[in-house]
RNA sequence: GCCGAUGUGGUGAAAUUGGCAAACACGCAGCACUCAAAAUGCUGUGGGCUCACGCCCUUGUGGGUUCAACUCCCACCAUCGGCACCA
């Protein structure tokens, strides 16, 4: 017999598959202009995150979602689905750039590297993408389109220019958005971030706050997922509240979730940045203290305000009152940096008795605290409070609202004061400019000429792609200028409005611009008239299966998501969600137990895997280790495993026999007993195997695999159409071995173009099944039983075993449990 | 602090959703083959008591519901993720 030789087996198929265009994607929406390939086809869009082409290249870690989804999509081409299953390579972005000044070549140069790298280690392990439509982000063909919806986000005045301070990594030389930050610290380099004014592009993400959270409902994606970008959008309902301040014409206008404690509020807070606060200088009298407060905590950093977080600091605005409209109570205002200038109104209303943060504040300021909200209502009195009482209750110290519900009351004063119902979201506009040069140039030009001009000026449609230009140097300048002002030539243009001279803008988009909606590039990759035919993106919209890390719950997902909506409101796409359905890839853990990096020197390469064990193997393995969506980690010494598993199938290949059409009149009772056992099982296995596939279950299939292939080898002989049958559901999780053995079979057709066999239900059912007797819920004794038995057949049978029988000892049993298929519980 | 997930043999894990806990695999031990080793095959492998037939205990901890709980309910502990002065 013949040893299992992977590298002969694996490389040949490799080269025949992509001889034959075997994985091509067919176009089958071209039917209906009269093609020959008939009725269309149903279709099944699956897609992994494309990866960013690093140069430490792919770790064993990288192909266990690439494997799944390759799985999963043979698995759906067997049933005849269509599929798109694409790959591409996310280029543009600061680590591309970091790599490349650390290696002082040019970011294009490492880029096209690192990507022939990677696409060589993905072709090892035996893929079925479809590499016609491959993409890359950085490709001006691509970002020409990427430019484009820039432009129509322009357009519909969702991208605009501001000066707000925003977040500036001092390492990496850039502004940052706020889903580019962990903690208070930058997510690429861990520096500590600070706050810098900036003009920078922004888009108006929050204008989709709504939608992308109301959205989520018809999502199938993990609930963890959907659970974070709940908590990242932060919705909340509540009400705007108009405090007049005394003498004057200013208000005051706060937001509160907790209009019921309206009564309770004994002082006003402001943002220090609020823009009240200037307004009100010539009437403050402690205006020298103020300025100096307002300084003070612009110079904060995040981090520092975090490690201060408990430790509460303001100061009162000497001279200024506010009136509480609920009872006309004159109150003190403040400005504290508790309270943030960004969310809500960047004013509150302060209830030391029902907010833990008021508390606090109160206590170090000396101010009163009024409790209006009883837990248990004793009025007049209520018990004492020595903390901040959150919850509900019945009011008091409330004029005319005292004893009613805090529920009603909170609609009751918002009446009574006149105060707006407003909803609110913690998610922020997203900060889209970089100050770097590895990025799509911002299709914008400033036409600002001493006699006044035509200001910001859209880049002509027809003028794109604006070309990242070719430099020498392209290290970040760290001004707040991105390296791109300095190319003199490149910058100076023609405003396209006036002709008179301009300026191109220098500001590059994040890298995550060009991964909000390369999923669309795929479907028509070609295409240089339009972002994305319709027809065609109609047909394969949305993407029917997507895996990727859990990593980009609150970045990737939430943009693409945004920019897709986007897309469709504008009537470029068919669909207003892109995917449908999300699958989280856990991560591979190093066997140190930390995360594989080239840093700690524990990476595991997958080609050296293949070689030594095969592709095949390896797909197994990363399979079989445990669930998919579970962190797991690597062991080499397991995979042998996986390997034994493939080598045993591999040697069944020599052990079949045809059987006769009926081995019992062949004379061969026992053997066509032992084959139909063997086809009992094998029909349970496609039922297994297929419904596990379908729900990302791998290491369940897998075993029920080993199993079968345990069985088969046990047999004496091996009919040939049942292990047939078997490699036909092998096929989507070990291609080579399969389609080898297939052709050993003397198929001359792939077995990847075969259909996925269809169980038989009678098959399943087996004749007899192990009934279990239990005594008061313990197992007490084993009988064969038959399938279809009833529960007055079970239960005389259970009665009337011997070791029951002696267990009982005549005893009248209380109670009997029969549960058909399973058991008989005897309760004495 | 809030939200989410997880907790089962020496290890990775499984359990038809309330019905035999530990399938499948790694490892380990013994045996066979071998001059020997590797590879392979067979047997055993949660813990305790017992010469043994057997019996008892066991799914993070404590309680509860049930004929029956890894699974449901209550309280707690631990680990990992996400958010965090969001009014």
């Amino acid at each position: 017999m013949k040893q299992y030789n992977h590298k002969l087996i694996e490389k040949k198929w490799r080269e025949k598959w992509r001889k034959s265009g075997l994985y091509k994607t067919e176009e089958s929406f071209s039917v209906e202009s009269g093609s020959a390939s008939g009725g269309k086809k149903p279709k099944s869009y699956v897609l992994d995150m494309f990866p960013f082409p690093s140069g430490e290249g792919l770790h064993v870690g990288h192909p266990k979602g690439y494997i799944a989804t390759d799985i999963y999509s043979r698995f759906k081409k067997m049933n005849g689905y269509n599929i798109l299953h694409p790959m591409g390579w996310d280029a543009f972005g600061l680590p591309a750039e970091n790599y490349a000044l650390e290696r002082k070549i040019h970011p294009k140069a490492a880029v096209d590297k690192n990507i022939k790298r990677f696409r060589e280690q993905l072709s090892l392990l035996g893929f079925n993408y479809d590499w016609s439509r491959e993409i890359n982000t950085t490709d001006p063909d691509y970002y020409k389109w990427t430019q484009w919806i820039f432009l129509k986000l322009f357009e519909k005045g969702l991208a605009y220019e501001s000066d707000e301070p925003i977040n500036w990594c001092p390492s990496c030389r850039t502004g940052l958005s706020n889903e580019d930050l962990e903690g208070n610290v930058c997510e690429r380099c861990g520096s500590a971030v600070k706050k810098k004014p900036l003009r920078q592009w922004m888009l108006k993400i929050t204008d989709y706050a709504e939608r992308l959270l109301e959205d989520l409902k018809e999502l199938d994606w993990p609930e963890s997922i959907k659970e974070s970008q709940r908590n990242w959008i932060g919705k909340s309902q509540g009400v705007e509240i108009e405090f007049k301040i005394q003498n004057s014409k200013f208000k005051i206008n706060v937001f509160t979730t907790r209009p019921d404690t309206l009564f309770g509020a004994t002082y006003c807070v402001l943002a220090p940045e609020h823009k009240l606060v200037k307004k009100l200088k010539p009437r403050i009298k402690n205006w020298r203290e103020i300025e100096k407060y307002i300084e003070k905590a612009a110079a904060k950093s995040e981090i520092e305000r975090l490690t201060e977080k408990k430790e509460k600091t303001g100061a009162e605005l000497k001279g200024i009152k506010a009136i509480n409209p609920a009872n006309n109570e004159e109150l003190p205002v403040f400005i504290a940096d508790y309270v943030l200038a960004h969310y809500g109104t960047g004013a509150i209303m302060a209830v030391p008795a029902h907010d833990e943060r008021d508390w606090v504040f109160a206590k170090k300021f000396n101010l009163p605290i009024k409790q209006v909200i009883c837990q248990f209502y004793q009025e007049p009195k209520c018990p004492v409070l020595n903390e901040a009482y959150l919850g509900e209750g019945k009011l008091t110290q409330s004029g005319k609202f005292n004893g009613i519900d805090s529920e009603k009351a909170k609609k009751e004063i918002t009446k009574f004061v006149g105060g707006k119902i407003t909803v609110k979201y913690k998610l922020r506009d997203w900060v889209f400019s970089r100050q770097r040069y590895w990025g799509e140039p911002i299709p914008i030009i400033h036409c600002d000429p001493p006699a006044g001009g035509c200001g910001v000026v859209a880049v002509p449609e027809s003028d794109l792609p604006v070309k990242l230009p070719e430099v020498k140097n392209y290290e970040p300048t760290g001004t707040g200028e991105s390296p791109l002002a300095n190319i003199k030539k490149w910058v100076k243009t023609k405003c396209p409005r006036c002709g008179r001279e301009g300026r191109r803008e220098t500001n590059t988009m994040p890298q995550w611009a060009g991964s909000s909606w390369y999923y669309l590039r795929y479907i028509d990759p070609k295409n240089d008239q339009s972002l994305v035919d319709k027809k065609k993106e109609k047909y394969w919209s949305p993407v029917d299966l997507y895996a990727g890390g859990a990593e980009h719950a609150t970045r990737h997902l939430i943009y693409a998501r945004f920019w897709h909506k986007f897309l469709y409101d504008l009537g470029a796409v068919n669909y207003s969600e892109p995917f449908k359905r999300l699958q989280n890839v856990g991560l591979i853990i190093a066997e140190d137990g930390r995360k594989m990096s080239k840093r700690y020197g524990n990476v595991v390469n997958p080609d050296d895997i293949a070689a030594v064990y095969g592709a095949d193997t390896l797909r197994i393995y990363e399979m079989f280790m445990g669930p998919f969506d579970q962190a797991v980690s690597w062991s080499t010494e397991s995979i042998i495993g996986a390997r034994r598993f493939l080598e045993k199938i591999y040697s069944l290949a020599f052990k079949i026999k045809i059987t006769p059409n009926n081995p019992a009149e062949a004379g061969l009772a026992g053997q066509a007993n032992q084959n139909s056992k063997l086809e009992n099982l094998l029909h349970r296995s496609i039922k297994k195997a297929g419904e596990d596939i379908e729900n990302f279950k791998f290491n369940t299939a897998i075993a029920q695999m080993m199993i079968l292939t345990n069985e088969m080898e046990k047999s004496e002989t091996l009919p040939e159409n049942i292990f047939e049958t078997f490699l036909k559901i092998l096929a989507p999780f070990a291609p080579h071995l399969s389609e080898e053995l297939w052709e050993k079979l003397g198929r001359k057709t792939s077995i990847h173009s075969e259909k996925w066999p269809e169980y038989d239900p009678r098959m399943i059912k087996e004749k007899t099944f192990e009934l279990v007797i239990q005594i008061n819920g313990k197992v007490r004794a084993k009988m064969e039983a038959p399938a279809e038995a009833g529960e007055a057949e079970l239960r005389g049978m259970a009665l009337n075993h011997p070791v029951i029988k002696e267990k009982l000892a005549g005893r009248p049993p209380k109670k009997i449990i029969v549960v058909p298929g399973r058991l008989v519980n005897v309760v004495i």
